[in-house]
DNA sequence: CTAGGATCTAGAGCCGACTCTAGGTCAACG
DNA sequence: CGTTGACCTAGAGTCGGCTCTAGATCCTAG
């Protein structure tokens, strides 16, 4: 049972932060409350919310993480569309992670020629 | 000699993006006006903006471009700077592509216990 | 008591990176 | 000759994702 800033320190987000994604209807349950209204949290929320941290870290937009949270709430019979949603975000992490890799490799031959003794490509600028 | 419309359709930037990076002085020099004041780019601003798409698409800042367009600008003298800010930005994108691959492992256990004849983990909430 | 620190709500503000609008110029085509 | 269509400028608007503020409540320690 963890108070939001607990909550905080332990995922990486901030209080607002965590306060902000329970209003975009991120968290598969309305927070509880303890005495003097203040959130307290479980270790299945703490769960969640790491996986809310990886999808986020991918680059999966909020809409996105509120509708896989939507499906989770709405219980077993969405399991299918859930795989569906997370499958097509790991291939374009894939994706991203290739083109990021591309980009890399240009910007290393870049280096390459600075860094230079053998500056030969043709059209490798070294401007 | 390119026409602005050109170089949109070979760097995949937007005119407006173009219009806007050079406002923003990422452009080595002020682009070179025809008649009517239109933008005609060469070889050379095509060479630095497929560059700046790189830098882009690895995530690097405009305020950062801008830097490194400056040193260029600056001539020789400034080479080991650049350098310095290309590597240190190669590093961060390395981190990058380890970090997204960290978490597309994590996405990729979640789904596995999805798909799940083996739910086993203790920990590897289905919910 | 009281002062400090964590929490609460509602709502405003910020930042980066575009993206678009309005109003104008110009060249070419039918 | 008039109407597209590409281009121009200055400046406003948008969007995603936080991030912060103000003013209130409550608990704890000194």
């Amino acid at each position: 049972m963890l108070s939001i800033g607990q909550v905080a320190e332990r995922t990486g987000l901030s209080v607002h932060t965590l306060r902000f994604y329970e209003r975009e209807g991120l968290l598969l349950t309305p927070v509880r409350r303890g005495p003097g209204g203040r959130r307290v949290y479980g270790e299945d929320d703490l769960e969640w919310l790491a996986m809310c941290v990886n999808l986020r870290a991918t680059g999966m937009p909020l809409p996105e993480i509120r509708r896989y949270a939507e499906l989770v709430r709405q219980g077993s019979g969405t399991e299918d569309e859930r795989l569906r949603l997370l499958r097509e975000h790991q291939e374009r992490v894939r994706e991203q992670i290739e083109a990021l890799g591309a980009s890399l490799e240009r910007i290393t031959r870049k280096v390459r020629a600075y860094s230079g003794q053998a500056s030969c490509e043709p059209g490798g600028n070294g401007r």
